[in-house]
DNA sequence: GTGGCCGATGTAAAGGTTTACATCGAACAT
DNA sequence: ATGTTCGATGTAAACCTTTACATCGGCCAC
């Protein structure tokens, strides 16, 4: 049974009496053959363990069933639970998934795209905002291709991602609802669409709550754990505090956290705070920490699904998939103090 | 230059004025071709932008050079960075990673059998700790494999992981030079090698100080969060308390530090605490948790190095590769309050 | 000068699959 | 009875590579 060489579709033929172009149709296109032979071909494959061979069928197909997956860094603990959306989805389908990443290397784009060639992978999911081949490959006629978390600059590549607006949203109206009518916000001057999106949600929240926008409240950092002190060190280096600060992510947050307990005040007492993406980390802070979570499995579970889609209806069906974030609430939101 | 096909074979040898076969050679054996055809062919490669179909190549071979890394769940964060390892390394040899979860269910691993098949993949990556091949399979010829975090069971297998005993020594040690005597072990009664390791090199460390072995002082939990704050009260119900807790892993040891804190107690002034791994969030705890750290991306890096290396000499070299883990000093450990 | 050898190159087969096209029989209509 | 149609199956080509074997010169030794 289980021989050192597996079986192959003349195996099959042999043993069910019929040719391989039987066989093959048997397992592709069951309707176009008689019931009778199906049931033979059938039981032969069961008897051999065939498996077909996805390099001869690629070879012939001019495609393989493989998804490349190009990230910029594998290493980000968000990657895993993507990744695994991505691979369930692509596995239930008979695809498989190719990884590689670019380090950020621009580089390393050339390198794929020859890896891309040569395996003729079926599509491509990108979560580098930008496609890693050189521009002239841009134009040419890409493989289907989808982005993920970031909408892809050059060509029209449809993206899944999260509403931030609404996250953002949610995160203010918490904030709101608990009374705080000073809320700050800490922003992230990289030009990622997100961010950008997320302040639009906190901005969308005080109109909606009738609190007109105070700038002096917004302030910029880059998004890391520094710049989320550093933000928070301004807002003391003035007169008119906040009493919560919505952070742009939970980086930020942190940092923002870590400033005040620093300087003595307590998180949810004294200030309030949010962050954003729900990373493993948030809910080991003390104070655990209120956020908005990605909602990453699925993220990648669409992802992968529209790519599949795309693959076989040639039909971009929609150009942009916003899953709704939840917002998380832990210990990092209460009432402002002046309320107590 | 790059059409919408890409190159052949062929068409490198039509610009070339040579045959394929010579192509063929001057890409892998270039010493048996005449340097200036060999010059030829290049050009004529640079030109096509050429890359060898990985697929007919595979078919032709009967390998290919793909590694399944098969793993129990992607999900888990540790996930991510060995994965990097593994990636970069395989594709600095030219062999491309595809990965699979099983999900800690038997049933996906025949799944998995027939994808390897189908796939010819060159080899195998196994994160967990069994085959996930039907025993039949494992007594037939098995692809060359290499284990990763933890030896497998059936079948010799060659691994790589992390020296947990020496970890665990580092551990023990620090608490001991801080001037701790009366140090708890919370381990995990689950059967991991790993964790049995664990306690032997913390048994190792106090028998080198010659502080005497307290089984008082052992306790299991089962490697969560929980079990960690559930095994802490058990301490308190009773009258000798420790002054450091060692723990099996980060998750354990955060237990212990919610456990403590709830009770009012102070780390490091009143109790001690450490963790094992160096998961993320470890750095986010409060106070951050002084570790051990498992070098992931090495993890990956060897155990990758390894599988390529027999994949070239047939011969399995070592059998197990222990990496050394890293002390990761933070502000959970300080000398025990008597001495203060 | 001729036979042998060797280095460089070409020819063709093989690897496993899918599918256009051909074939074959039966059923049906005339 | 004969021609037509159609459903079921078989034949063979194609996908692109690698490599064993054949071929072809040139060079050396006799």
């Amino acid at each position: 049974m289980s021989n050192s060489t597996p079986a192959t579709i003349e195996d099959v033929a042999r043993i069910a009496e019929v040719s391989i172009a039987t066989v093959s149709r048997a397992i592709h296109m069951p309707e176009k053959v008689a019931k009778s032979t199906r049931l033979k071909v059938n039981q032969a494959i069961a008897i051999t363990g065939y498996t077909a061979n996805a390099m001869a069928r690629s070879l012939r197909l001019g495609r393989s069933n493989m998804i490349l997956v190009v990230a910029p860094d594998i290493g980000d603990p968000n990657f895993s639970s993507i990744l695994a959306g991505l691979e369930n989805e692509a596995r239930a389908h008979g695809y498989g998934v190719l990884i590689g990443h670019t380090q950020n290397d621009a580089q390393r784009g050339l390198e794929y795209l020859k890896f891309f060639n040569s395996y003729q992978a079926a599509g491509l999911i990108l979560f580098t905002g930008i496609l890693p081949f050189g521009h002239q490959a841009a134009t040419d006629s890409l493989p289907p291709s989808v982005g993920v978390f970031e909408p892809v600059f050059n060509g029209g590549i449809p993206y899944v991602g999260v509403d931030d607006v609404e996250g953002a949203r949610k995160a203010v109206d918490l904030l709101i609802s608990e009374g705080h009518r000073r809320i700050a916000f800490i922003g992230d001057s990289n030009t990622r669409l997100a961010y950008r999106r997320r302040r639009s949600g906190y901005e969308a929240g005080l109109a909606a709550a009738g609190i007109p926008l105070n700038r002096q409240l917004i302030l910029d950092g880059d998004g890391t754990v520094e710049s989320g002190r550093l933000a928070l060190e301004q807002f003391f280096m003035r007169d008119d505090l906040p009493t919560a600060f919505m952070c742009v992510n939970d980086q930020t947050a942190l940092g923002v956290s870590i400033g005040l307990k620093a300087r003595g005040y307590d998180i949810p007492d004294h200030f309030s705070v949010t962050g954003f993406d729900d990373v493993p980390q948030a809910s080991f802070m003390t104070p655990s920490l209120t956020t908005v979570r990605q909602p990453r499995t699925a993220i990648g579970k669409h992802a992968m699904a529209l790519l599949l889609d795309m693959l076989s209806d040639r039909a971009a069906s929609e150009t942009e998939i916003l899953l709704r974030p939840d917002l998380v609430v832990r210990n990092s939101v209460g009432p402002p103090p002046a309320r107590r």
